[in-house]
RNA sequence: GGAGAGGUACCAAAGUGGCCAAAUGGAGCGGACUGUAAAUCCGUUGCGUAAGCUUCGAAGGUUCGAAUCCUUCUCUCUCCA
């Protein structure tokens, strides 16, 4: 078979891209054949990721993703945003820290559009290059003898081999048996949509990989899987998770995502980079040898990167003040200019009560201990009696700790 | 269906009649230090300005006194069938 120079060169173009900080893509020569064949032919590729409609925040740990859904919606192909409403509706049952809750029809719709506002602040909204499904569409469709066809398919080993099913199952954790049918679903539904990639975190991998095993067996080309990696969170050492506490969300704060992204471990600069910023493949060669000579402080390219991460989400306008704010009030101990707000009865009040009240204290008993303990200053000057009878002012300036601060206005 | 083990604070895990608002570790919060909201070190961590109040799966009971003993319920795990 002759191949055609103009043909392979856009086939590295797009591989490069398309592969940029996958942790596996399994593989590889099936994405470079599909992606030949897509410009061959000229017709998309088209590409899954499966999301369950939980309604919460994203955050950056889930962009990592997108970021690789849209580098494929760059080389012009199409991205299919499965929505798990069936799963969604059952609820999931891998967070067994609340209580299994069913959603309705409308909640998981409402959930559904709520992931979409956030997701399309990486996606492009672009109706050619995306498409919304449901999986209710034909999972709920199936009757028993269906799913039992499709149960016969796996076996009890190998679901256990499953990281986070062994780990339970180790760990003496409960397993529910209906959620053995959970990666089968997931795979039922590239049979279903007849997709030649499927993208999820490295968490994932084996359920994207029965979508392979699946559409093997329904005679389909099996889709190209790629995983990536999961982004580690603030820690530097957990993922970036809720529960953990160490993410950074996509609708937080410019403030909040720019001070957390400089609270991460110089460690993590450059993965950063790598995974959710859309700087390009040379700009991240350029940082990494910085940091490794040593002629790009890692503080800058933190400075960088937060930038980078405001700007995308908020804009660089919010990005430069975030900045200006961190440097003001973290590098140079200062109070910030734009302080929010409280109006406060006049007249004579009790410190402690008053702390809670402005909530820069959860309760009476950590508002004293902040107090003993020096955290906090009312107009620059220290107060440590927790007894301090405070008479409000206009403008006057309560400090609770490092970073949380309250001005008063007199109603 | 049978036998056994277990459910402790945000999480993990000690405690097995009073000294337990409950060790310890993690997380959180405050302080010091720092380029940093990192690392490290120190302090602190139910609610209540106090008297006191509520906490150890749930409900009852024994006792002057229970996280600890008894009964029932409930959930989880392990082994056997």
């Amino acid at each position: 078979m002759k191949k055609d120079p103009a043909v392979e060169a856009e086939v590295a173009r797009q591989m490069e891209v398309l592969t940029r900080g996958a942790a596996e893509v399994i593989p590889v020569e099936d994405l470079e054949a599909k992606v030949r064949k897509s410009i061959k032919t000229g017709k998309q590729l088209t590409v899954k990721l499966g999301i369950d409609p939980t309604g919460s925040d994203l955050t950056l740990g889930h962009t990592v993703v997108l970021q690789k859904l849209r580098q494929f919606q760059n080389m012009g192909h199409k991205v299919q945003l499965l929505i798990g409403d069936f799963t969604g509706m059952i609820g999931d049952p891998t967070d067994r820290t609340e209580a299994r809750k069913q959603l309705t029809r409308e909640e998981v719709l409402a959930n559904a559009a709520t992931f979409k506002e956030q997701a399309f602040k990486v996606l492009d909204a672009d109706p050619a290059k995306i498409e919304v499904m449901y999986n209710s569409d034909w999972l709920s469709a199936m009757n028993f003898a269906d799913v039992l066809e499709l149960a016969s398919k796996m076996t009890v080993a190998r679901m256990l081999e499953r990281d986070d099913f062994k780990k339970r199952y180790e760990g003496n954790l409960p397993i529910s048996l209906h959620e053995f049918m959970y990666p089968l679903m997931q795979g039922y539904d590239s049979v279903a949509m007849k997709c030649d990639v499927e993208i999820g975190g490295t968490d994932q991998k084996f359920n994207v990989l029965m979508g392979r095993t699946l559409q093997k067996e329904d005679g389909q080309e099996p889709q190209v899987v790629i995983t990536m990696p999961l982004l580690v969170g603030l820690d530097g050492v957990k993922k970036m998770g809720k529960s953990a506490g160490n993410y950074i969300g996509v609708t937080e704060e410019p403030n909040d995502q720019y001070g957390k992204t400089m609270s991460i471990p110089d460690h993590l600069i450059a993965t950063y980079f790598e995974l959710v910023t859309d700087v390009t493949v040379e700009e991240l060669g350029e940082i990494k040898k910085g940091l490794e000579a040593q002629t790009l402080h890692p503080r800058d390219a933190k400075m960088l990167l937060g930038r980078t991460i405001v700007t995308k989400y908020h804009g660089e306008a919010a990005a430069l003040e975030a900045e200006n704010y961190f440097k003001t009030v973290f590098q140079n101990r200062e109070i910030p200019e734009d302080i929010p707000e409280y109006e406060v009865e006049p007249g004579e009040k009790w410190v402690v009560a008053l702390l809670t009240e402005l909530k820069l204290a959860p309760s009476n008993g950590e508002a004293r201990r902040l107090i003993q303990q020096g955290g906090l200053k009312i107009n620059s000057e220290k107060v440590e009696d927790p007894q301090f009878q405070l008479v409000p002012a206009d403008g006057m300036i309560i400090q609770a700790g490092k970073r949380k601060f309250a001005k008063l206005k007199l109603k």
